[in-house]
DNA sequence: ATAAACTATGGACATTACTCCACAGTCAAG
DNA sequence: CTTGACTGTGGAGTAATGTCCATAGTTTAT
């Protein structure tokens, strides 16, 4: 897949795709021949969990720590769950506090 | 209350709250005769939210709205009605993202 | 073989959300 | 009545997150 068509499938622009893999937020995809990128499927599942995270208040840089750890394999099993274990906390306080938010708005209606 | 009480009580920088009175999160407080900014305690209620807000991914733009939404009356009943529904709705997209993220995460565990 | 649409790179520019600074007035303690 | 902590203002500076631009190579259709 050309990065056209992934920014018409993900809905990111050319820049912020190309910004991400210079980021490290995704990896360097390969190469066709001529030089063009060339992205598999799974580029697609991966981004979208970025848009998804950006969305709800994780900063770029703690995204990368956690596709780090979700698509990669450099850390031991322990390390890894511990780190998981913290950004599902992280997570559990968000819906939380949304849901404080959801309760405020719905008693003001 | 002072700014550098309210400073102490919420966390944020006595710049920081005077850069949320110029892009009008807060309203301006009153003032003392010196001139200094004279809080009163419903500000604390309103900034925790505001964070609260931030932390979960919304712009000060959106948080500005919502406040507006919350504590002004220069609107009509329907109209807040039908404000308040559409970020509600926004709230539990999240809630609901957040619940995949988190099942993303436990099932990598 | 030319035009239109795609791709590459590097660097400049823009926006959001602060953060810092210089300078000055005010207040409380000793 | 001086010193230190607080407050005010306006404006410059910064980090994060893109976005745009100039220039140039490639591919596809006519």
């Amino acid at each position: 897949m050309n990065i056209k068509e992934l920014t018409e499938t993900v809905g990111l622009s050319r820049d912020t795709i190309r910004f991400y893999e210079r980021e490290g937020l995704i990896s360097s995809p390969s190469r066709k021949s001529n030089g063009y990128r060339d992205y598999d499927n799974r580029i697609v599942e991966q981004l979208n969990m970025i848009i998804m995270a950006k969305e709800l208040g994780f900063t770029l840089k703690e995204i990368r720590e956690l596709t780090e750890l979700l698509y990669s394999n450099n850390l031991t099993q322990s390390q890894m769950g511990e780190k998981l274990l913290e950004k599902n906390k992280q997570i559990e306080v968000k819906i939380l506090e949304l849901s404080k938010m959801k309760a405020c708005i719905v008693s003001s209606l």
